[in-house]
Parts: C-alpha cells; sequence; structure tokens
DNA sequence: ATGGGATCA
C-alpha cells in the first residue's frame, strides 16, 4: 500500500459556519444554518467584506480590476451587491455576473436575493438557457452564464445595458469565458465607462492583467473623472476554507486505482470520522474501484464494514446522483469515487479526506486529422489545489495525493492548458463571425489557439457553406446556422431538413445529438441495456432508432417509469424536450417550416447527409472485422459497438462523433447512399476526392 | 469483438 509521510502536524479543531457561496445540497454537515445568526453580520464576517472599499475605488477609477480569492472569500455573492450599493446600477443600468455553469447562477441568485431581500426575479435575477428569471424594468443585478451573455452580444453586440460586467471562474478558462474575455476588450475600447472585474482563484493575474492591459495611451485623458486608467488593478482577497494538510507518496504509485483503494482502507483504519472523496478519471476506474472497495469491506469484516462506497460521475441516473447527497446510517462513512465533477461542479459536505490520483480525462485536439480525443492525462498544480480543497469546507481536513512532492514541485505544470487549445473551433469561430468578427486569425484572444485548428474550422464552415471564399459568413445559410444554438454541423442538417419536407424529425434528431446520452449506463446490466436498445433498433442506423425512441417516449406520456423499463434516461429525455421546443422557437424564427416527413426515412439520411459529409466512410473491401476508412482522410475507423449498426456493418455510412480508445470508434452511425455526398457537397467531394466516390 | 472527463447555447 502506499506510503505516506507528513510534513508538519497540526490540528486546531475549530467549528465555523460555512461562507454559503454555492452549495448545493446539504445532509450530513453539521448545522451551519443561517438561522442564528443575520444575514448582515454574516455578510461582514467575509473575507472580502474588509475590501468593500478598495473594491469599489478600484473599480471606480480602473476600467478593468482582477480580483483573486479563492473560495470562500465570498467575492460572488458580495462585490455585486457593493456594486449595487455603491450607485453602479443606477439610471437603469444593470450590473452582470457570469458564471460557467448553470447550476452556480442559479445558487449564487437565490443567495443574494435572500441576502439583499428581496424576490428572485426581480431586483437580482438570473438568466440561463431556458430559463429567463429577470425583469427587464426592475432588475438591477443579473447572474447569467457566460454562454448566455455571449449570446446577447448577438442582439446589443457593445452589451450597453450593463455598466459593469463581473466573469466569474475566469481561471478555469473554459472556451466561452475566453471568448467572452476577447470581446470584453474589444467592447472596452468602444465603451470607456464599461468596467470590468475578473475574478479567479490562481495567481496567474498577471497573465489576465498584461492581456487587459491596452498599450495605447489616452495621454491626459487618463485619471481624469470619467476616464479610467487602463492599466488593470489586481486585488488580492484571502479564501476562508479550512486548513487542509498535504500528505505525498515517497515512491511513484504503479496503479492509481489500488494505490487509492488501499489508502481509503487505512484512512478508515486510522483516521477519525469524516467522508472520504476520492478523484478517478472516468467510469471504468470508479466501477473498478467501487467493486474493489465493495469486496474488501466484505472480506475484513471487522474494519471496512463501516463504509458505505458511491460512485459519482454525470453519466449517472438523476437518483444515482442524488445518493451521494443523502444521509447514511450512524457510524458509517461514507467513500464517494468521483470523476473531476465534484472538483468544481458538485460540491460535498462533509468530506474531510481527499484522495488525489493526480489524473483526470482531458480533451485533445488534433487540428490535422480534425479528431477529438479523450486522454488520461496528469492535472495541473491549479487542479491539485482545488482538490485538496475539498477537503477543508467544514473543518480541517487531509489531502492524499497519489505522487511524490518531488512530482508536484518539479513536474506538473502550474495551470491547465485553456480548453481553446485542446478543442475544435468551429462553433466558437461562427459565433465570431456573427458578431462581426472579420479577421479571426487576427483576433486577440487570452490564449491563441493554433493557426491549424483556427484554419481548420474555417475550411470546415466554408464546406458547409456557411462562409464564402472571403470568410464572410452566406446568407442566408450563414446567419441561419450561426442564430441556431447549436454544433454548426447539426445547424446544418436543420437547414437541409427544410428543403427535404422533414424538419419535425431532425429537430428531434438535433436535439438528442447535443446532449450526452440518451441511455442509462447501469452497471453490470449492460446486457439488460443492449436489449433494450433492440426494441428501438431501425435499419438504418442510431439516428433513426432515436426518432423510436422519442416516438415512445411521447405515446408513453413522457413517463418516467416507460424510461426506467426501457433503459432510457428520464431526465435527459426532458432536456430533448426542452432543446427541442426552443429549436422549434428558433427554426420558425428564420423561416424554416416544421414538417414531418412520416415514415419516409430517406430523407431524413439525406439531411443528416447534408451536415456530416464530411464524416462518410466506406467499408473496407474484403474487411473481416468491420474496418472503415473516412473518405476525407483514409483513417481507419470502426463502429462503435454500442451502434445499432455494430456488426451490422453497411457498405457506406456517416457518423457524428468519433471516440478513440484502442481504436477510433464510431458513435452515432447512419448507413447512406454515396450518390448523396456529392449531391450535399459537391465542391467538397469533386474536389477533394474525385476518386473515391462511384457516380 | 466491446464502451461516453466536465461544461455551455
Amino acid at each position: 500500500m502506499a506510503q505516506f509521510w507528513k510534513p508538519g502536524t497540526e490540528r486546531p479543531p475549530l467549528l465555523d459556519d460555512d461562507e454559503g457561496s454555492i452549495l448545493l445540497y446539504s445532509a450530513s454537515s453539521s448545522s451551519s444554518g443561517y438561522g442564528y445568526v443575520s444575514i448582515e453580520k454574516q455578510r461582514q464576517r467575509l473575507p472580502v467584506f474588509k475590501y468593500r472599499t478598495a473594491i469599489l475605488y478600484l473599480v471606480e477609477t480602473h476600467a478593468t480590476t482582477i480580483v483573486v480569492g479563492e473560495t470562500g472569500s465570498g467575492k460572488t455573492t458580495q462585490i455585486p451587491q457593493f456594486l449595487k450599493e455603491a450607485g453602479w446600477a443606477d439610471g437603469g443600468r444593470v450590473i452582470a455576473c457570469t458564471q460557467p455553469r448553470r447550476l452556480a447562477v442559479q445558487a449564487v441568485a437565490s443567495r443574494v436575493a435572500e441576502e439583499m431581500g428581496v424576490k428572485l426575479g426581480e431586483e437580482v435575477g438570473y438568466t440561463i438557457r431556458f430559463e429567463d428569471l429577470t425583469d427587464r424594468d426592475s432588475t438591477r443585478i443579473k447572474f447569467l452564464t457566460d454562454g448566455v451573455l455571449l449570446r446577447e452580444m448577438m442582439e446589443d453586440p457593445l452589451l450597453t445595458k450593463y455598466s459593469v460586467i463581473m466573469v466569474d471562474e475566469a481561471h478555469e478558462r473554459s472556451i466561452s469565458t475566453d471568448v467572452l474575455l476577447g470581446l470584453l476588450k474589444k467592447i472596452q475600447r468602444r465603451r470607456p465607462e464599461l468596467r470590468l472585474i475578473i475574478s479567479s482563484a490562481t495567481i496567474e493575474a498577471k497573465s489576465m492583467a498584461a492581456f487587459f492591459h491596452t498599450s495605447k495611451k489616452r495621454r491626459g485623458l487618463e485619471g481624469e473623472d470619467c476616464v479610467p486608467k487602463t492599466e488593470p488593478a489586481i486585488l488580492s482577497v484571502e479564501g476562508r476554507g479550512f486548513n487542509v494538510q498535504i500528505f505525498y507518496v515517497e515512491e511513484p504509485v504503479s496503479d492509481y486505482i489500488q494505490a487509492a483503494v488501499s489508502t481509503v482502507m487505512s484512512i478508515h483504519d486510522q483516521e477519525p470520522m469524516g467522508d472520504i472523496l476520492v478523484f478517478l478519471t472516468g467510469q471504468d476506474d470508479i466501477d473498478a474501484a467501487v467493486r474493489l472497495l465493495t469486496e474488501e469491506a466484505q472480506n475484513n469484516l471487522k474494519s471496512s464494514s463501516g463504509l458505505v462506497v458511491l460512485p459519482l460521475y454525470s453519466g449517472l441516473s438523476r437518483a444515482d446522483q442524488d445518493l451521494v447527497f443523502s444521509p447514511i446510517p450512524r457510524g458509517k462513512r461514507k467513500v464517494v469515487i468521483s470523476t473531476n465533477i465534484a472538483e468544481t461542479s458538485l460540491t460535498l459536505e462533509g468530506v474531510s479526506y481527499v484522495v488525489d490520483s493526480g489524473f483526470s480525462k482531458q480533451r485533445f485536439y488534433n487540428p490535422i486529422s480534425d479528431i477529438e480525443n479523450l486522454v488520461v492525462a496528469p492535472i495541473s498544480k491549479a487542479s491539485a489545489r482545488q482538490r485538496a480543497g475539498r477537503a477543508g469546507r467544514v473543518r480541517p481536513g487531509k489531502c492524499y495525493r497519489l505522487y511524490s512532492e518531488e512530482y508536484f514541485v518539479k513536474e506538473m505544470s502550474a495551470e491547465g492548458i485553456p480548453e481553446m487549445q485542446r478543442s475544435n473551433l468551429v462553433s466558437c469561430v461562427i459565433q465570431l463571425k456573427a458578431l462581426g468578427i472579420d479577421n479571426i486569425l487576427g483576433f486577440d484572444w487570452p490564449a491563441s489557439p493554433s493557426p491549424e485548428a483556427m484554419i481548420r474550422a474555417l475550411e470546415v464552415l466554408y464546406s458547409l457553406g456557411v462562409l464564402d471564399e472571403d470568410a464572410k459568413l452566406t446568407s442566408p445559410a450563414g446567419f441561419q446556422v450561426a442564430e441556431i444554438p447549436l454544433d454548426p454541423m447539426i445547424s446544418k442538417m436543420i437547414l437541409a431538413s427544410n428543403q427535404l419536407g422533414c424538419s419535425e424529425e431532425i429537430i428531434t434528431i438535433a436535439a438528442i445529438l447535443s446532449i450526452q446520452s440518451i441511455w442509462i449506463s447501469v452497471r453490470g446490466q449492460q446486457k439488460d441495456l443492449d436489449e433494450a436498445k433492440l426494441r428501438f433498433a431501425a435499419a438504418e442506423g442510431d439516428h433513426v432508432t432515436f426518432l423510436n425512441v422519442y416516438k415512445g417516449f411521447l405515446r408513453s406520456g413522457k413517463s418516467p417509469k416507460w424510461c426506467n423499463k426501457n433503459f432510457v434516461n428520464y431526465q435527459a429525455m426532458r432536456k430533448v424536450v426542452e432543446i427541442r421546443e426552443q429549436l422549434k422557437r428558433t427554426a420558425k424564427r428564420i423561416g424554416i417550416v416544421l414538417k414531418s416527413c412520416e415514415s419516409d426515412m430517406q430523407v431524413v439520411r439525406k439531411a443528416v447527409t447534408a451536415g456530416f459529409f464530411a464524416n462518410a466512410c466506406n467499408l473496407e473491401a474484403f474487411s473481416h472485422n468491420g474496418m472503415y476508412k473516412t473518405i476525407r482522410s483514409s483513417q481507419e475507423v470502426y463502429i462503435h459497438p454500442s451502434s445499432v449498426l455494430f456488426r451490422v456493418n453497411p457498405k457506406w455510412v456517416i457518423y457524428n462523433s468519433l471516440v478513440s480508445t484502442d481504436r477510433q470508434y464510431m458513435r452515432n452511425v447512419i448507413s447512406i447512399d454515396p450518390s448523396w455526398l456529392i449531391e450535399a457537397a459537391p465542391h467538397f467531394y469533386q474536389h477533394h476526392h474525385p476518386n473515391s466516390i462511384p457516380h
């Protein structure tokens, strides 16, 4: 088992009330209630309160203020209120605060409304996709996802109603945060009165400051009343997490699953009560670790019988996810084995011990092959600190890192690579185009993606016919595609369905393709799931199978019971219905007529081809193992075992996406007629691949 | 012959 050493010992047995930032559920937590301390007192206790005057002064005098503060500083809930109190929302202006995630937006907004004693949706409101709880006249503080703010820019490019925009969690460097930061910098030039607050948990504030420091000096104006300094201010606010003691392994471990299991066992044997949170990489790892721990518990009655072991990842049904928040029997210890979901998205109260494998699954994009891969990669120091912090939310905790201190100090990178530099950029590029950014290659990003990735995105958009030779949006197709809030290939498919008379069906398919999975993933019941799928299976492929599932769901009266019986994820289907409603509204707005093709699946397949022709593949002649080659680059690919076309192997197929493990697997596959390819994209196939398709 | 890290619109 893994050996740990202690760098120091201390143990202040201090218990304090929680800061009340983003607390989603509280289950086994001790009373951190707001009942016995007034809200005003609580606000004043937050570390950020001491900086109220400083923050207001900096915002007044600087175009951009960067606030560095760890979790628990109270910056997210307090700064918007400070601004409001100082008059930044007077005269009908609005203070905006963005978050990367929907749940955080809702949680923070309702907390702030509570603190201000107002009804959510009036003076304090929020907007996320499908939900707008704001009032046009009375809302003064508005929380929203950064994706929503980007969409708002399509209506109002200068975001004129906002006086201050606070971008929270900027250190996460998500694509939409980075795009937003790039655009806000541009807006600042046109709107000197606009103030930005960039809030980040890590110290890379300097590079962020450099990004917002416009070199052009407006001499003579700076420092005057209405014109703020262009040099960003940086302010650091301490957090209020409890001390977390860090332990490292002495020697690198070869098997982090086994190491994690033994570490959990030794914590359970030797340490006082407190829940354990283990960070592994994915469903496979997690299920394996859960199995090992459960076996240990059975073999080793005395010491491990007190463990309640629970997996946590986003593919679980809602009910299974909720298990990790539910109370467990007295005297038992909860062990949650989780993916990165517990690093930022979900907060578990009552965790005192964290076991960190040092790895997570990360997306990497190769612009040459145009393939996104999911690979297990080492996390950054920032990520490791974030994980450790999960042990110190309600009292001092301990974090056991399954890597050496030398590795942490010398080899771990300080920050992760921004998502922007690891992703396919088609969605991002079309959004910028729609906002009138002509020179994509010259755009001032907080972190520039590679020129290859940008050029590849431009090529794909050109081949879809949404950009012309001058890389301008085409009319109407380009503008329509930009309007639809989906991946441009899916949006193109929707446009094509208008001409083909199957928009009803294609909108359903589009909604399903844009969520992760409509199936429940249940451990040990894979066979049952596969059998359930057969009930819906269509010879044409997965897309048509989705239509059958959707039909069945409607026929059942959208019944959760029906979903369970058929291994369909009820939450996912509700989301599909929601997205479908939104798409119907968008379609109407951009002139797409809703029409069903009834049972003519040929037009459905043609519409799919119109969006996804670049993903066409041909079964290798004489292939006995189902090997396909992509038409575009002769890449070797296989049909994913989860597809209804697995082992059916039609001669010509189109896939929705590739996943790569030991092989490249095509997920969500539909059979096509190759002649449709030239019909759908003559320029693409005739110029690039004149000989590969039979005419 | 075999399998989806987390988000957002």
